[in-house]
DNA sequence: GCGACAG
DNA sequence: ATCTTGTCGC
């Protein structure tokens, strides 16, 4: 199995294909969202990907699949424990999207490189991330406005790696980041909008949705 | 040595 | 991630 040295390396050979510009259809017309369920009682995950119309919201096409896990959870290296999961499902997925809407960080990660990043490069897809809490980079407070946003600033402050955003007003802010082919600002122009009624993305929501849903059927049934 | 640490 | 309903506070 892969070790936590040779996966650093892997990720600092990676990121140097990152694209931070947009490179992503100016008329948007389907947007995924990805995530992963884990079961309690056991080592099984659940990925699901849902394509959503990025106008209507409406679920286009939808894939999921469920596994053992094979990679702990270490901060930093939280795509090597997600991807494998989230690549089966992508090979069930009959419409590909446009963009999509990761469940934790992009470029917002200690070496630049997270689960948005690596999905992105590796499926050639744009993507961005959208974690519900931190884990690198500095920001002052927000203010409490639907909208409102704070740059997420790299400990030199100066590099801007994503921003803080508040998609609801008066309730927690989520961290938005590049992952591949988009800017920080389009990410977070898009993330905004897709949080039009919760505090998270429609497409994060969704793909949460459909992955527990996996999740409970696996195991009522095996197979 | 101490604190931080996506899901 | 998961444990989890009512309850505290604006």
């Amino acid at each position: 199995m892969l070790t936590e040295q040779a996966a650093i390396e892997l990720q600092e050979n990676l990121r140097e294909q990152l694209i931070l510009r947009d490179q992503l259809p100016t008329d948007l017309q389907l947007i995924a969202g990805v995530d992963v369920e884990y079961d309690k009682e056991s080592d099984l995950i659940a990925g699901a990907i849902a394509v959503l119309d990025f106008h209507t919201l409406e679920v286009k096409a939808l894939a999921t699949h469920v596994m053992h896990v094979t990679f702990p959870y270490i901060p930093g290296l939280f795509s090597f424990r997600e991807m494998p999961v989230l690549l089966e499902a992508w090979k069930k997925l009959a419409l590909h999207p446009d963009l999509i809407v990761c469940d934790g960080h992009g470029l917002a990660h200690p070496r630049r490189f997270g689960l948005a990043c690596h999905l992105g490069i590796v499926l050639d897809i744009p993507t961005l991330g959208c974690g519900k809490t931190r884990l690198f980079g500095d920001y002052e407070p927000l203010a409490e406005a639907r909208g409102s946003i704070a740059p997420l600033l790299a400990e030199d402050n100066k590099e801007q790696v994503g921003n803080v955003l508040r998609t609801q007003a008066g309730i927690n802010p989520v961290f938005v980041s590049p992952g591949h082919k988009i800017s920080i600002d389009t990410a977070t122009e898009i993330v905004l909008k897709m949080a039009a009624e919760y505090r998270l993305p429609e497409t994060t929501r969704k793909a949460d949705h459909y992955g527990r849903e996996a999740m409970i059927a696996y195991k009522a049934n095996g197979q």
